[in-house]
DNA sequence: TATATTTTTTAGTTGTGTCTAAAAAATATT
DNA sequence: AATATTTTTTAGACACAACTAAAAAATATA
């Protein structure tokens, strides 16, 4: 069993190692809100753990152990998200706090009989995939509304960058994560959207068309 | 806020001091498998923070204070029960420890949300009555099935003379400890019951009634 | 290449919550 | 009442996970 601080730093590293060869302690610490003297340290007691390939002064990877303790972490944080928001009804963007919390419950049965009680969600609310029991996670064919082709139509999974003002507009317009949305057409002059949500027809700007993250159906 | 540890003692408290004008720090160390030279540090700092009235060697009593913090805490422990067992189909049994771990997460929107979610129950799966938010609890009263007064609803919590028979019936029935009951009446002829179960009206013969033990709420 | 800067680690400190061992107080026994 | 026993507290230690300050290594710059 792992402290919930170990399990804090192995989840950080699997965030910030996608696509590199390696992540520095300062990078962690900077994500974690920490000094870097303190991830040296644990950085040091994950590698005797053998959770992380650490080489001083090299920076840190996850061995493969450490990376399916980080995913199951993942996938308990994201079904809790997942039942705050279908079943109890809370907003997409209050459940990570409490979901932070929830996923340090440690329980194999209860993640199995929540997995079956959402009725196995493939991606939760905010649009990222959910990885299953045995370590595998989907990837995302995820696109920006604005990267669309005409005719195209997918679900609103998340916001690229959630400044109040947009989040506010998408609030009044009742425009939720989970919400089917079709392109129409991209208008020539300014770039603004003809889509089709909630069986209406409507306009959004070019700088909303940018920010809205759209999980297709099909390619 | 308070840390795990203080809310477990506290909770502790809470559950030895019923109907005792004092606990001593030997009681609180079995209870909680802990030394004593621990509980007094603790007993200590509950002190200073006004959750405890402490006399050194004479024992402790929560304050009016700590005592709302320990209700709060078995108020979230029960709804939890009740989740885990009426909505992922635990068994009674089998929740204790899990509720244990849920029972610190802290989040007063989501304690909310989840009563309303299991449509604000009043009694748990163990048949233990559901602190309101406001603090007040009710006082249980275990009756015979046969003894409930028309209309009266509980929780099975028991049985009276446990024959295979018996048994086996409720197994095939699908009764199970922890299983919300209501009375509608008891027929005349052969003092049969007339009950509602898992949202179904069956009849339950007059021995079946009398051996069947149900927690319900007092007026 | 030598030096300056940045990054990272080490060494030592702190707070929380546990422990053991010893001292002190309360209670029981003779 | 004096002594023995039990209970409780105090004192000091330890593990954990954070911290600060200083040293060491790596990298950038002149």
């Amino acid at each position: 069993m792992n402290t919930k601080s170990e399990e804090d730093y192995l989840k950080c590293l699997y965030h910030l190692q996608q696509g590199k060869k390696s992540v520095s302690t300062n990078e962690i610490a900077n994500y974690l809100s920490m000094k870097p003297s303190s991830v040296s340290d644990m950085l040091k007691k994950l590698a005797e753990k053998k959770c992380v390939n650490y080489l001083k002064y090299k920076g840190s990877l996850l061995t493969k152990k450490g990376e399916l303790i980080a995913l199951s972490i993942i996938r308990k944080h994201r079904l809790w998200e997942t039942f705050l928001v279908n079943k109890l009804g809370f907003s997409w963007s209050k459940v990570h706090n409490i979901a932070e919390q929830l996923e340090h419950v440690n329980s194999e049965e209860l993640i199995d009989k929540l997995d079956h009680f959402l009725a196995y969600p493939q991606i939760d609310p905010h649009g990222d995939p959910i990885p299953q029991k045995n370590g595998t996670i989907a990837k995302l064919n995820q696109k920006l509304l604005s990267e669309l082709k005409n005719g195209e139509e997918g679900v609103i999974t998340g916001i690229k960058k959630g400044t109040p003002s947009l989040l506010n507009f998408l609030d009044q317009k009742n425009i939720k994560l989970g919400d089917q949305i079709q392109l129409i057409s991209i208008l020539e002059f300014d770039q603004s959207a003809e889509v089709v949500i909630h069986k209406k027809t409507i306009n959004l700007s070019e700088k909303i068309c940018s920010n809205l993250l759209i999980e297709t159906l099909n390619d």
